[in-house]
DNA sequence: GCGACTTTGTGCATTCATTCACAAATGGCT
DNA sequence: AGCCATTTGTGAATGAATGCACAAAGTCGC
């Protein structure tokens, strides 16, 4: 998935750490977990999430105040019970009959992904890419603040970009930690990336988006999130390459049952 | 994340061709489908094993010619039993008490993934990642290589980029049919993406990444992979929100219970 | 050629995710 | 008030992915 997709689009595993809030009930009688955090949402309803609250951001603008799950998913590209499913994991705010008013859903969806407090970004390795995600108009959405940009080369060093200074790699502990970034972006070259990352654990940043071709090794605490360009293509490469190979297949009087070697819902 | 998959083959995983292995096909239902090669893989193991081939690759460099399951999965950041599974579905390469040859499973999964031939790709927005991509050296590992440059700008039509001339995106169909594009990487506005895909469509494209931050509608036989940072920070955020939660919880045991309104559980 | 040791490949149990399908709500109409 | 047409929310069924644990298959030393 990547997903995310899943990837994902990305995919990732790592649930978190053992220990911790894990209380582990050894024989529930017939109360199910009573104070446990509510059920934790499923990783794939959380990425899912983020990109219905976008359609209902842009529904909202359109000046659409109520829709209905069938509409909403058509929109998201996916089918109408798994939306509603995904929603029910935060609560019940649709009107049996009617449908969901997109500034509720809006509202809960942000506190649920945590939107309600900003959390600082800061961008390592101002290359094309680098440029590319700090002049990312207000980052994402607002509440992700770009507040550093950090680069190898001392001619970048003290040169603003988007707005902001870049810094020198080897401040990225110190000044992480006074600005108080909560998540790294990753964008340099690959050799780089992993000494990279240690500075920016070293800083206290617990998230990263990783966008250099390589593997890298963190913490249990730290979660990382992959975005892979090459991975994707290549998953892409598969698929043509198992269509063309089907198709010979089929040519060969093995007449595969179902028509379409297609799946469904390509979103 | 998750993209399509439709393959509905015969489902048990026959280990096919060597030693005849005992048949565990109790009953003599419907006709298998002795599908020469196309095994119906995973889509979770084939995001994998583009991750594998890339450490092997690197490994391979580095003048390593075996490694165990063990290894390979330590560097890929997966459970080796995981790995072994992966490189199952492709089939049987490695030697019990020994491991697996680098070049035999670069070999291999080159062929699964389909990168034996080269795939066409073009790049839509020239703008920062437009730019950042076109420019990525010879692009993610060879095999994909960039054969055209599209945007609206009249600017930046017939300028070079990264060695490649910009076109018009009003030529994509024309021009995408001509060079035998198969892949298209969406680097646009939002606003734009949907129609710049409707286009590469027209041209004969079946398989998209998409870095846009919007929902693409795309006919049944075309495959989209959606690149999407927005969500990427929103899914961390969420898992931020979440541990500090979990935190403050466990200190006041509030009712989660209630109608629908708990504070901070979830659900 | 034999036994000790290593590592693969996979059946099975488990966990996670998707889809179905229907009872429970709700608004509107008469 | 009562009925009908809708649409939600969710148990239960199905399907995909993961991880365990171990037999099978190989190497190495003697």
């Amino acid at each position: 998935m990547a997903a995310a997709r899943g990837q994902r689009g990305g995919e990732r595993d790592v649930p978190a750490a053992p220990g911790a809030t894990e209380v582990t009930m050894p024989i529930p009688p017939v109360a199910e977990t009573p104070m446990q955090r509510a059920r934790a949402i499923p990783e794939a309803a959380v990425a899912r999430l983020a990109v219905y609250l976008r359609v209902l951001s842009g529904m909202a603008e359109q000046g659409i105040g109520t829709l209905s799950s069938e509409e909403l998913a058509a929109a998201a590209g996916v089918n109408s019970a798994k939306l509603r499913k995904d929603l029910s994991y935060i609560g019940s705010y649709g009107t049996r009959g009617v449908g969901y008013e997109v500034s509720v859903l809006v509202d809960q969806i942000e506190r649920i992904l945590g939107l309600t407090r900003s959390h600082s970004v800061a961008v390592v390795g101002i290359g094309n890419l680098g440029h590319a995600l700090a002049n990312y108009g207000g980052f994402p959405s607002r509440g992700f603040p770009v507040a550093a940009l950090f680069d190898v080369d001392p001619d970048l060093v003290g040169v603003p970009v988007g707005g902001m200074p870049v810094s020198h790699i080897d401040d990225i502990p110190k000044v992480c930690a006074e600005r108080e970034i909560s998540i790294g972006v990753i964008a340099t070259p690959p050799a780089a990336a992993q000494a990279v990352c240690d500075r920016l654990v070293a800083g206290g940043v617990h998230s990263i988006v990783n966008f250099a071709p390589v593997v890298l090794q963190v913490p249990d605490h730290v979660e990382v999130r992959k975005v892979d360009l090459a991975v994707e293509l290549q998953i892409l490469s598969f698929h043509v390459a198992r269509r063309a190979d089907s198709m010979n297949v089929n040519s060969s009087a093995l007449a595969v049952n179902g028509s379409s070697v297609d799946g469904l819902g390509v979103r």
